[in-house]
DNA sequence: TATCGCCATACTGTATACACATCCCTGAGT
DNA sequence: ACTCAGGGATGTGTATACAGTATGGCGATA
């Protein structure tokens, strides 16, 4: 692998995981010295990181972490829904169902995956089910778009938590938007989309840490 | 201006009028050498364009242009169609109207501009009102996803062709997108935004360039 | 004659050196 | 004491050199 992939990657997960802080000035001799390679492989790395939204270039100061709150989840989801719901409504048009009856199968026993306290089986799933979305939707801008917008969702959401009966609840619905695909249902595919993102959106918000003003512990 | 910021600029627009055809290998030596710098800025250049996706890796290859036909019209359209007309709703709701009554009396004027054989002020006009729908959006994730769009759909538009009467056609539409968004009704933005859509659809599928097949001149 | 293997070449990926701009700190003058 | 100018240091942008790898051609052998 390239070193300027590995430290893509690498700068990627500490933006996404917050060990990197909006606002952190991303020096090149000082990452480049901390990553163990020249600069030549760290610029590029942050190039794309730039190009991804979670590098910006704040005037006098060079590259920084991206600034990023719980403030801007609402304005996440405003492209989120329609941008979903033409995803589901392209993928029950278009699926395969022998994929989603397989992914359903797994859905519907999801509350042994949440038995596991770090519910890593649980992730993997739905990170399947997004993939085989992609792969249904068959529209390469599509995928691009949710992509770029799945990326800040998997910063932001850093800030709420899940627990495990909200996951339960998500699974059922995650289900219902499966049967809709698998029935080639577009209208109820949309539906149980927005029904998913609201409950979701609501469950982040509700769970947030405050956003601006200090919390009170 | 830095180096590499006019290797984008120059191979994104050769890029996009046809200068570079799709398919096209992008050696670093040959490019540098033809742009007159050096091969880190072109690489810079490179991999912005990857990340537009106006480039692609071809496996063996290296890079390439991207391939483009007008067949991926329709799946540009199928993601264009909810982003505009969320764009347009959310416009509706927070515009300035200042704005968009100042926008609305030069497109009531655009016969005028039309008379230009060039119709530079037309498009110029046009490019100004989706920079006031993007200001009036007041979200960023849905301002980025629409340029990309906009991007891949100003390269796939040079196969098609305007005429005056489509272009006249187009800026009614716009006007009563306008008018929408200035009387603040959400509903009406979206429906004059899927009819711009859909016409402007129809015409570049009308009279594009054959598909695939040769064009029988 | 066809196929396999080897060698030369070309190109990408990385490191490093150099040029230039900018910002900050210090010192002098008002 | 405050301000402005100069200089040093730090950092980005670009060029170039070097290393490693992959490819294409050519030759030899079956």
């Amino acid at each position: 692998m390239r070193a300027s992939d590995r430290a893509y990657a690498l700068l990627r997960d500490e933006i996404l995981e917050w060990q990197l802080a909006p606002g952190t000035i991303l020096g090149e001799v000082e990452q480049s010295t901390r990553l163990g390679i020249s600069r030549t492989p760290l610029r590029e790395a942050l190039a794309r990181l730039t190009a991804d939204g979670l590098v910006e270039t704040q005037a006098g100061r060079g590259l920084v972490v991206a600034d990023a709150s719980i403030d801007s989840v609402a304005e996440l989801f405003e492209v989120r829904l329609p941008l979903e719901q033409e995803a589901a409504a392209l993928a029950a048009r278009r699926r395969n169902p022998h994929v989603f009856e397989q992914l359903r199968r797994e859905m519907a026993d999801a509350t042994t995956l949440l038995a596991d306290p770090r519910r890593h089986a649980y992730y993997e799933l739905v990170r399947r089910f997004d993939e085989a979305m992609d792969d249904a939707v068959q529209n390469t801008y599509l995928v691009t778009a949710l992509r770029g917008l799945r990326t800040h969702l998997a910063r932001i959401r850093r800030l709420a938590h899940d627990n495990p009966a909200r996951l339960s609840a998500a699974a059922s619905e995650h289900l219902l938007i499966i049967d809709a695909i698998i029935a080639g249902d577009e209208s109820l595919a949309r539906s149980a989309t927005a029904v998913h993102l609201h409950q979701s959106l609501r469950n982040i918000l509700d769970t947030a840490q405050a956003p601006s003003t200090d919390r009170t512990a």
